[in-house]
DNA sequence: GTATGATGTGTGAGCGATCACACAAAGCTC
DNA sequence: GAGCTTTGTGTGATCGCTCACACATCATAC
């Protein structure tokens, strides 16, 4: 009832002539409330303009419907793209989402992240941290029982989480290659402590080992197009021979397909190029950019819907729920050439 | 002292042998607490592992210490940028940040998103939609006295604001232009109802008229390579004369440029192009893009720090802070061909 | 030696909600 | 119509903290 302040239960109570619990059962929306009064308060709730206060809410109800979310280089469009479709799908459960984002995944600075988002008495928290080095289990010591789900993990980790499959979608690359004729490959990685980055060279290594074809060079980058640029002219400059060149993700092509234009090389005449998760920007690369699409909305999707159930039904079992990339293939690859 | 519960207050209090008072003022970094005294709290506090309860202290405290965000088109490279930044600083400030993405700027979901953030006490909003449509009007109607500042709102306005003077950078880039020669111009416009376009186009129409330069062409388009790549075609296709094309961000000219190469068109020999923005990945594409920088950290930065200095100080005067962009000169622009 | 201020520390109330009850009134059954 | 369940409503305690005090203690001042 005070002037300026933001009202509360008791005036919603106070003008709807019942006791601060009726409007209490009200909002949370709980049975035993007859129609009348119901309307009663909702308009009391209207005219007042009340707004539940959350920080009440989740002292007295130990349940703040609010999760934490951890992120690492939300500046690159997958982390972006999942964070968009994240908090779409926590607000349209009746969730809050509060975030931390971490620039480096030390355990110092994860730990810190996580201290301020546990302050909060979060329901749930969502790890999109794609960087070795934390593990599930430093997780779980740092938040006690509260549900986790790491999104982008270690694969077959028995670890709640969600993954896309990195391995089928560089088998698809690798196959698609293959088929084309290419047996001399060059391979720009991404970060080696990048668990999807590892998973994709290793899967490419067996890959081209199982078909019999050789891996003149591999460079490691660090997702920049300017990094995929230097190796690029790197692998040039020192004569390595190979027709088809894997990149460990679209920016990174884009560098090389400027080192291999400056060059001369053409793409896909002498060498094919492939990327990796289908920015939309890849389709006006020059010449348009064959990759591996990832379904970052659907992961970013997955990874909650997965947090959600866990928290409303506690024995849910541990898994990992996995999606499948896709192979989009676009100009810059095409059959070997004849001789080189 | 529960077993399985968190510690609170009290339990490190009993365990450091003072009143819970004393703990809280320990926790709050407020004088008046003999050294020993803070030592023996910090001590329990540490073994005890405990962690200050956010809900309870601005229930309390009548003060969240947290700050509110909406975000619109955190997909894209300039928004992502900013929060990433904002973020950062918030947490330097020891706030916590707390958002939502709203996918259109209607009223209507603006409203949604801002009264989720209400329902926390938040100490002040900030708001990240570089759309018109939601005045800051409206939004002080929403939030009553609670500081609000808006990054990228329409330049000159009177109100708590951190913006980039688009003005500036599409002047930068004119000029380039017809230093070079350039009389006949093209113009891809981004969607009219984003102030930071529409401020370009209007500015890129007057520069044009002011130097005596034709605009042959101007298409709206939607911020994607794809949109970029259309129109164009369409625009040659229609047989504009031009040997200028200004694109309202880098996707868009990315897309031209693709258009172009189609056709034959030689760039910067025929046509020279501008993007704005400066993506990272400008500097890779076929030719290089000459571009207009806008430094998103140093934006986002000022709107924070505006909105803390008016936490802190409510008699902050309303005001707009600025920031330049610069322009990058590469390879997309040239001197106008002898004729055409 | 009493007044005055700075420095420490503790007590009670209350922030705005939820939970666990208690209890009244109605609707069944037999 | 006694006894039960279902429905609807209200009361007290409590969540974990901060606020506004009250109250010591010690130094310095006059």
């Amino acid at each position: 009832m005070s002037p300026r302040q933001r009202p509360t239960l008791h005036d919603v109570a106070e003008r709807a002539g019942v006791s601060y619990q009726t409007v209490s059962r009200v909002i949370n929306q709980q049975r035993y409330v007859a129609d009348d009064t119901r309307a009663r308060v909702l308009t009391a709730i209207a005219e007042l303009g009340f707004r539940p206060n959350r920080a009440a809410q989740s002292l007295a109800g130990n349940r703040s419907r609010t999760l934490g979310m951890i992120t690492f280089g939300i500046n690159q469009y997958g982390p972006a793209q999942m964070m968009i479709h994240i908090e779409q799908a926590a607000r349209a459960a009746k969730y809050d989402l509060i975030f931390a984002n971490v620039n480096d995944t030390s355990m110092l600075s994860m730990r810190a992240a996580i201290e301020t988002l546990l302050h909060w008495q979060i329901d749930g928290l969502l790890c999109v941290t794609p960087v070795a080095g934390v593990t599930y289990d430093d997780l779980r010591l740092l938040c006690g029982a509260m549900p986790i789900v790491q999104i982008g993990s270690q694969p077959g980790a028995e670890s709640p989480s969600a993954v896309i499959d990195q391995a089928h979608g560089v088998r698809l690359a690798a196959e698609h290659l293959l088929t084309l004729g290419h047996r001399q490959f060059a391979e720009i990685r991404g970060p080696a402590d990048w668990i999807d980055a590892h998973v994709r060279h290793e899967t490419l290594v067996a890959a081209l080992a199982a078909a019999g074809a050789t891996l003149a060079a591999s460079h490691e980058g660090d997702w920049t197009a300017d990094s995929g640029y230097r190796l690029t002219q790197q692998m040039l400059h020192a004569g390595a021979a190979f027709t088809a060149l894997v990149a460990a993700n679209d920016q990174m092509a884009l560098g090389a397909l400027m080192a291999l234009r400056e060059r001369g090389v053409g793409v896909p005449e002498q060498i094919s190029v492939v990327g990796y998760d289908d920015i939309p920007e890849a389709v006006y690369f020059a010449p348009p950019l064959t990759t591996v699409r990832q379904n970052f909305a659907q992961l970013g999707r997955d990874g909650i819907e997965y947090l959600l159930e866990w928290i409303h039904t506690p024995d849910t079992p541990i898994m990992q729920r996995t999606t499948q990339p896709a192979l989009v293939v676009r100009g810059s690859t095409g059959v070997v050439s004849a001789e080189r």
